[in-house]
DNA sequence: ATGACCTGATACGTCGGAGGTCTTGAGCGC
DNA sequence: GCGCTCAAGACCTCCGACGTATCAGGTCAT
């Protein structure tokens, strides 16, 4: 195994095993190089891979720190994995979607606050009836990424924000394709919202599962 | 931006655009670093950062390739991540899988082959009626990679997969202290096994929420 | 002719050192 | 007390050199 490799898994160890803690700082690049017993350019090749990754976080002319190993700034990471899939999976991570969403959703209808549902519905209000598709898109992301956030979920969460990137753009193409995209997203978003008010779980699991079905099944069709 | 961080962004660029496919090769180290306007060791921490989470693979002596990209390859980086979380994010990794699995399972009840029923009904009376604990969770794990594999998508797999680490653990330690486990275990996975056979996917999804909620449970009252 | 073996070219792996740039905080003047 | 200056500390980038692994092609014995 490289030195690198072999750098990567004894810092991994420290913080695994407790010698590193969430925001410590690291020795200084010199230090550690000569600690693990490697070069310096050898052991920043491991630091940066760490860095990518969100486990550490490099600061010039301040330090090496080790990140708050939030389960939501971990899987940031899995966003830039999943940039990297082609067309053809994205039926794939929308069929996993529609897996979670729904779950999501009903767990959010037992736990979302009365302010998290004014500030959807205002939310809703402020995109008027007819807005342009960027617009309704970034707000269809963000209302669903306050819902999952209800759940009380943090992983749920975001594993749920990594995952809907590559149906983001999906979403953009149907909208200028679909002509009455547009206002069923928002008759849905809607239906959704109601549910949550009333706190009833299985209506609002149900109209999750038929929003997101409803985008899988125009995806089916047009590839 | 660093230039490593923009290297980063354009290999991804160039692979992202197609200009790069699975399997191509990158120019050499010294050319890419040319072409990319860094030195060769800034360039080697972008390739390191890209190579830990799988996007490319580097050969000594031979060249670096950008990997298939495959979601199953890709997601693989997500179990390094997991391993970070520490022990009270357990439940919430635990959580996701006790939505994703079921549905799974039922996924898999409707399509499984033949063979693969078999197979598992096969590993299932290999490993007898009072297995070590050891092996009761490698085989444990095995089962249901197995089925999951039988639901025919390749990122809920992986996901699973990358997810199963962590509750991996908290098995061991469930064995060790818990009398019954064992044959409980044993029971389930039966009982998954014959709703599989049955094509029952209603059956399924619920024997796989009850076997990993008697986790949950356990683990949830031992914390 | 075929196979194993050797060898050179190629490309990644590692290293040490030299400047450059950014952040921080102490010290100074207003 | 407040704001500014400046020097120390730490990361950023680069260069050039040498080590090591892989592969292709040639050589030689069978």
């Amino acid at each position: 195994m490289a030195v690198t490799d072999e750098a990567i898994e004894k810092i991994k160890g420290m913080i695994v095993s407790g010698a590193l803690r969430p925001g410590d700082r690291l020795p200084k690049e010199s230090e550690l190089a000569a600690g693990l017993g490697l070069s310096r350019n050898s052991l920043r090749e491991a630091v940066r891979a760490l860095s990518l990754i969100r486990i550490l976080d490099v600061r010039q002319g301040d330090g090496t720190y080790v990140t708050s190993l939030d389960p939501q700034l971990l899987l940031e990471a899995l966003s830039f994995v999943v940039d990297f899939h082609r067309d053809d999976t994205v039926l794939e991570f929308l069929a996993v979607r529609r897996i979670l969403e729904p779950a999501a959703t009903a767990m959010a209808a037992v736990r979302i606050s009365e302010q998290q549902l004014d500030a959807l519905t205002a939310q809703l209000d402020r995109l008027g009836e007819s807005p342009s598709v960027e617009d309704l898109v970034a707000c269809d992301l963000e209302f669903h990424r306050g819902i999952v956030h209800s759940s009380g979920n943090s992983v749920l969460c975001s594993l749920l924000d990594g995952l809907s990137g590559p149906t983001t753009r999906a979403r953009v193409w149907r909208g200028l394709t679909q002509e009455d995209a547009v206002a069923r997203t928002l008759r849905e978003h809607r239906a959704i919202l109601a549910a949550l008010r009333d706190r009833d779980a299985e209506a609002a699991r149900s109209w999750a599962t038929v929003h997101i079905a409803s985008v899988e099944q125009w995806l089916r069709s047009s590839l």
